[in-house]
RNA sequence: GGCCCGUUCGUCUAGGGGUCUAGGACAUCUCCCUUUCACGGAGGAAACACGGGUUCGAUUCCCGUACGGGCUACCA
């Protein structure tokens, strides 16, 4: 049984960075018929943010990766949040037993104390110094101390830490489902910090430990955890259990300019880097959302799939059924993905395309019915329905339908003056003096008589169409561009076009 | 600085020793369609970072360099 998991902090809102390495945990576990988790890894307590685990929840249900257990959806495993596994004691027993093979000893050194002995090293010249074999024996801890000092000290009740103690001078090697095979040297890896002062876990065990009793068996996060591979290698090989599989996915990089996506370049750039808005409880500033842009979730799912992985084929629109089918780690990249603005509004463009006409009907009729009030004569399933067929392909999103068909729902308060100025002239007076009898003479008020009649009238009077065409459209509409014409006349109804013709005669 | 990872059009990417005259998509430009604007269609411009190897042959393999990214906390 294939388990993965998605394991984020709550320290704010999730980053879209985030819900790609969701999705693609979620993809692989559902297309291997396994399970997705979701575990909440709130180990530092300085950093928790209020709202951010509801976030977290609400941010992935949207976006359709729906855990199969985890904080909010229960499971075997409970609890899921890491703060409630520590009161278990889960965290210590593992760095009990770390400790008790020597792989792991009690350091009572303050955080000052380490401050000063890196400006220290760094004054002598000395860059990145390190808690590791080469300093340990110098500093204060089980190793360097006595026996019974240690004791003593830890009688006393003495604040301290638990550190793994890393065997320097080890090739230490594992595959990346992405990267294939990494190696490092373990003369470069720090005794890491395994429980902190405040008897917390850090991550690297705490994901350690989640992981073995979660049974998870591929361990998917990004990039920037790569380096602390070894480390983990080092856990797992002293609990002498076996590492799951990992992969460090690519990381999202800023549209422009240097470095990863980060939570300041959204709407700086006109972009939202987050799937919901957020407001910040604190600061009380509110970032954008994916969802409250417009964003159908599952354009943004597929834009985020395309961004670091293709599915090797020239396909790009999928669903996320159809993503669970073919999504593979073989075919993620290694290298980052700079993440384009214009290419995500390019996929939701794409599915509003293919909706039904019916469905987005259904949906402009209730935003009809909230801008226009639910008693306005136009605010009807079919009117909207209709406006809908004339606006689809000239939006990306469906909020946008509103503002581009405006005209559809008002008549207009003032005319294009370029084309007044250039067509509106005595013929054409004539022309619209004639029209009304001419439309009302049509057997079916549709765009194809419509236009039909229009065009016979023209020729009648010896004027070519196009004269007419745009200064019709003007009076129906108020601008010289827009929806099909005579589609719109339909549209109205013979009652509004005349209103519109009366509209304009009074004017001019 | 050290360590790790990476490098194909502006961007996302396909390809991977000869078929590469390097393919697609977004963006951009031109033309066509059209009453307009979109949509759609056709076409254009646009890339294998550089230097050494290996090889009959390298964009593809190896090594360097450059550049980019990440990490370098009792944060995740």
């Amino acid at each position: 049984m294939i388990r993965t998991r998605f394991a984020p902090s709550p320290t704010g809102p999730l980053h879209m960075g985030g819900v790609r390495t969701a999705l693609y945990a979620y993809l692989f576990a559902k297309q291997h018929n396994g399970q997705f988790v979701l575990r909440i890894e709130d180990t530092d307590q300085n950093r928790y943010v209020p709202g951010a685990e509801e976030y977290i929840l609400e941010a992935l249900t949207w976006c359709g990766i729906i855990p199969d257990e985890g904080v909010g959806f229960g499971g075997k495993h409970e609890p899921y949040r890491q703060s409630e596994r520590k009161h278990k004691g889960f965290y210590m027993d593992y760095a009990k037993r770390l400790l008790n093979s020597g792989n792991a000893y009690y350091a009572f050194d303050s955080a000052d104390d380490l401050d000063i002995a890196r400006k220290n090293a760094e004054a002598a010249g000395v860059h990145g110094w390190q808690y590791d074999a080469s300093t340990r024996m110098n500093l204060r801890n089980s190793l360097s101390l006595a026996e019974q000092e240690t004791k003593h000290l830890l009688d006393q009740g003495t604040s301290y830490v638990i550190r793994l103690k890393v065997q320097p001078g080890q090739t230490l090697t594992f595959t990346d489902m992405v990267r294939g095979e990494v190696s490092f040297d373990s003369t470069l890896v720090d005794d890491k910090v395994l429980i902190k002062a405040d008897g917390m876990p850090t991550y690297h065990l705490a994901h350690i430990v989640d992981d073995i009793m979660m049974e998870i068996t591929h361990a998917i996060r990004g990039e920037e955890w790569l380096p602390s591979a070894p480390a983990h290698i080092l856990i797992y090989q002293s609990l002498g259990i076996p590492m799951p599989q990992y992969a460090h996915l690519p990381l999202l990089l800023k549209p422009e300019g240097n470095g990863k996506l980060s939570k300041r370049d959204g709407d700086r750039l006109g972009f939202p880097v987050f799937p919901l808005q957020w407001k910040d409880p604190i600061t009380g500033e509110v970032s954008s959302g994916y969802r409250e842009k417009g964003y159908y979730a599952d354009s943004f799912i597929n834009m985020l799939a395309l961004l670091g992985w293709n599915p090797g084929t020239e396909q790009e629109v999928f669903s996320l059924d159809e993503l669970v089918k073919i999504f593979s780690f073989d075919r993620v990249h290694k290298s980052g993905a700079r993440f384009d603005p214009d290419k995500a509004k390019w996929f939701n463009e794409q599915r509003l395309r293919h909706t039904d006409d019916a469905i987005l009907g259904e949906h402009f009729y209730h935003e009809l019915k909230n801008i226009l009030g639910a008693d306005h004569p136009l605010a009807t399933l079919s009117y909207a329905t209709g406006a809908v067929k004339l606006l689809k392909e000239r939006v990306q999103f469906e909020n946008e339908l509103y503002e581009t068909g405006k005209y559809l729902f008002e008549a207009p308060t003032s005319y294009d003056d370029k084309v007044i100025s250039k067509r509106w002239n005595d013929a054409a007076k004539v022309f619209l003096q004639n029209l009304p009898d001419v439309l009302s003479s049509v057997p079916e008020f549709t765009a194809e008589l419509t236009k039909a009649a229009f065009e016979k009238l023209a020729i009648d009077q010896g004027i070519k169409p196009g004269e007419v065409l745009q200064l019709f459209r003007v009076i129906m509409s108020g601008q010289g561009s827009g929806v099909d014409l005579f589609g719109m006349v339909a549209l109205f109804g013979k009652d509004e076009v005349f209103e519109r013709i009366n509209r304009f005669q009074s004017a001019y």
